[in-house]
RNA sequence: GCCAUCUUAGCUCAGGGGUAGAGCACUUCCAUGGUAAGGAAGGGGUCUCGGGUUCAAAUCCCGAAGAUGGCUCCA
């Protein structure tokens, strides 16, 4: 397994040079920066001055690549002494590569930020001095690296170049931008049409795509971008999220409360968000105080202020507060993306308040809520758990944080959850759980979050009279478990293809007439009130059309259940309910009256299942 | 915010210096139909917006907005 990791990789890293020494034939004057591995395939930055390359540009690339290939030349190592590797990078005006090899020099180590040298195929990423570097040729191209490559360039499989962008020299905004050309690669042919096949289904499952077809959501330029407007389909299956998510909790003791969604600044001065966040917060003016307020990008300051408005004992304690509610973060245009990341963002946001000996329980409580949830939705989780780094982006003393980030880990090991260790994801405030769930077609995304907090109960002076009548500080625990409703549907919209089930459907049921007769219709829409009488989304379709156009049409809206209503259904009082494609149907489907289909239904919206019973 | 590409009817898209086209959807009429499109007719567009070039701009140029793919960021 490894060695075939290890043998991907080496092909993947051999197709990077390849499109460098093929831009090179093409275009002699290219400076190259770094040409990493990535998943399923790698990428090259390169900066060519003012050509511009675009898709139009990759038959002719890829054509001089598979010349290399078809050449078949070696991959030479070579390792020669760094100040030769300079006057190489100098004379041979690559002043990226010049970079590079003197921060080696200097540091040991080429590594700016996150980025990974053994990733990148670097040199470098020990400490102390280096003296030597190795270098890597094929045909008459030479490049920095620490490789390993493939023997020659004609054992480098079947690849194709995807794409091209801008990225930031050594990923600083600051810096030069060059164009990276991203590509794929794999073993076979085979491997590759299923890459290509993967992402086809993705194209098909965008949550964009579907809910401008099933009609979910809209953007307007007249509201903005970032700012999606719900529909009543959409805003059903919102509702229902969160009133499931809200339901997990409530069973553990949580309350709902409410807070207004503009505040004064100086609650988030005081939270430390203003520092940190401050240019991402939308600003309000009042026309007669001139004061300036603050939509607000978060709930915990808020929710502190309830907490602190009693004095609280011991004995109070856990409180816990829930609040489902939109938060407004200026995100940067470039940013935005479909539901992925928008401008009015709504958290499923909680937050417990308890003595430290009570935080094993409260995380036992939400990590419970939270494998719930994602097994209802049928979603595979593992967790990361998000620590802090050795940088100052982060406020409290490092012991605290240190003790804060076992409890997580004993949390999650208690709970027999699959987890990874991320240094550097934490939050300014504390380190978290961050939950991975995985879709239909094997992409994580993140989803809930659960984090420990003991800088805000401090910077707020929280706090509540122990057993002893002292004064103690009470920590914090966020916790959302949809994380952002809006993020949260466009991962389902894809999980599913918009295929929901009963309980999230839109419209659970569609009543639909072989004919406008009026004995059709008069059934039908008796059946309609009746389930609407049953807190069922109904909806009809009695007009002119063919039945075979209503069908279509139920389908296309992904319709759990279409039934269809006729001379037969009227005369026996009896019908056979149609069910989505997608269904389990776990016993062969009988006719039945409307009024028993119709408690089924029910009884499976209540009960959040998506399988049929029918 | 940065780089690149894109923006034509409600939707999906074709076209292209001489003022617009298809399919679906919609409306009306005919057909009263049995589980993924019955037939016909009709309505619908300042070609995203603002400037410029031109006898003439939806088409070419510049700018803005929005979208998409990345980069950067993500409480």
């Amino acid at each position: 397994m490894t060695d075939k990791i290890d043998q991907s990789h080496a092909m993947r890293h051999s197709l990077a040079h390849i499109t460098a020494s093929a831009v090179k034939k093409l275009w002699p004057e290219a400076k190259f920066g770094v040409g990493p591995v990535v998943e399923s395939g790698f990428y090259y930055d390169i900066d060519l001055g003012s050509k511009k390359l675009s898709d139009e540009d990759f038959p002719a690339i890829e054509a001089e690549m598979k010349k290399i290939i078809a050449g078949n030349q070696a991959f030479e190592r070579d390792e020669v002494p760094i100040d030769e590797a300079i006057k190489w990078s100098q004379d041979s005006m690559q002043p990226y590569k010049e970079e590079l090899l003197n921060d080696l020099k200097r540091s040991g180590t080429t590594v700016a930020k996150e980025l990974d040298p053994e990733q990148l195929g670097l040199p470098g990423g020990g400490n102390g001095q280096v003296d030597k570097v190795s270098f890597y040729k094929n045909g008459d191209f030479i490049d920095l690296c620490r490789g390993p490559h493939v023997a020659s360039t004609g054992q480098v499989g079947v690849f194709k170049l995807t794409k091209v962008s801008g990225a930031y020299w050594r990923g600083d905004e600051k810096k030069a931008q060059m164009q990276r050309v991203y590509g794929v690669g794999f073993a076979n042919q085979e491997e590759l049409d299923k890459y290509l096949k993967m992402i086809e289904e993705a194209k098909a499952r965008d949550h964009r795509k579907l809910g401008q077809e099933m009609d979910l959501f809209i953007f307007s330029d007249m509201v903005g971008s970032g700012l999606p407007l719900f529909t009543p389909r959409g805003t059903v299956l919102r509702d229902e999220l969160a009133k499931f998510s809200n339901e997990l909790r409530r069973a553990y003791g949580f309350e709902m409360v409410w807070t207004p969604h503009i505040t004064k600044k100086d609650l988030y001065e005081k939270s430390g968000h203003w520092e940190k966040f401050g240019e991402e917060l939308f600003l309000v003016k009042s026309q007669e105080t001139k004061d300036e307020l603050v939509m607000k990008p978060m709930n915990c300051p808020h929710h502190t202020r309830i907490y602190a408005s009693q004095p609280r004992s011991y004995r109070d304690l856990p409180i816990r507060y829930l609040e489902t509610t939109t938060d407004y973060r200026d995100e940067k245009t470039g940013e935005l993306g479909g539901l992925s990341r928008v401008r009015a963002i709504t958290q499923d946001d909680s937050h417990v308040f308890c003595r430290e000996e009570q935080i094993g329980e409260e995380m036992n409580n939400l990590l419970a809520a939270a494998r719930e949830l994602y097994a209802t939705v049928n979603m595979k989780l593992r967790v990361r758990l998000s620590y802090r780094d050795e940088s100052d982006a982060y406020l409290g003393a490092k012991e605290l944080w240190q003790s804060a980030q076992e409890q997580l880990k004993q949390a999650v090991v208690a709970n027999e959850l699959e987890y990874f260790e991320e240094e550097g994801e934490a939050a300014f405030y504390g380190p978290k759980i961050d939950f991975m769930a995985t879709d239909a077609i094997g992409r994580e995304h993140q989803v809930a979050t659960v984090q420990l907090d003991f800088i805000q109960p401090e910077r707020f002076a929280l706090e509540y009279t122990a057993s002893d009548g002292s004064k103690a500080q009470p920590v914090m625990i966020h916790c959302a478990l949809l994380g952002s409703i809006e993020r949260f549907l466009g991962v389902y919209i894809e999980h599913t293809a918009g295929k929901f089930p009963p309980w999230l459907a839109p419209e659970q049921i569609r009543i639909a007439t072989i004919a406008d007769d009026k004995s059709f219709v008069d059934f039908a829409l008796d059946m309609a009130e009746q389930a609407k009488g049953l807190g069922l989304r109904v909806g009809l379709d009695v007009g002119r059309d063919s039945i075979g156009k209503k069908i279509r049409s139920a389908e296309l809206d992904k319709v759990p259940y279409t039934v269809v209503i006729g001379k037969k259904e009227v005369e026996s009082q009896k019908l056979v309910p149609r069910i989505r494609a997608d269904f389990e149907v776990q016993k062969e489907h009988q006719p039945v009256g409307s009024q028993q289909f119709l408690q089924t239904v029910v009884n499976e919206t209540e009960s959040r299942i998506s399988k049929t019973s029918l």
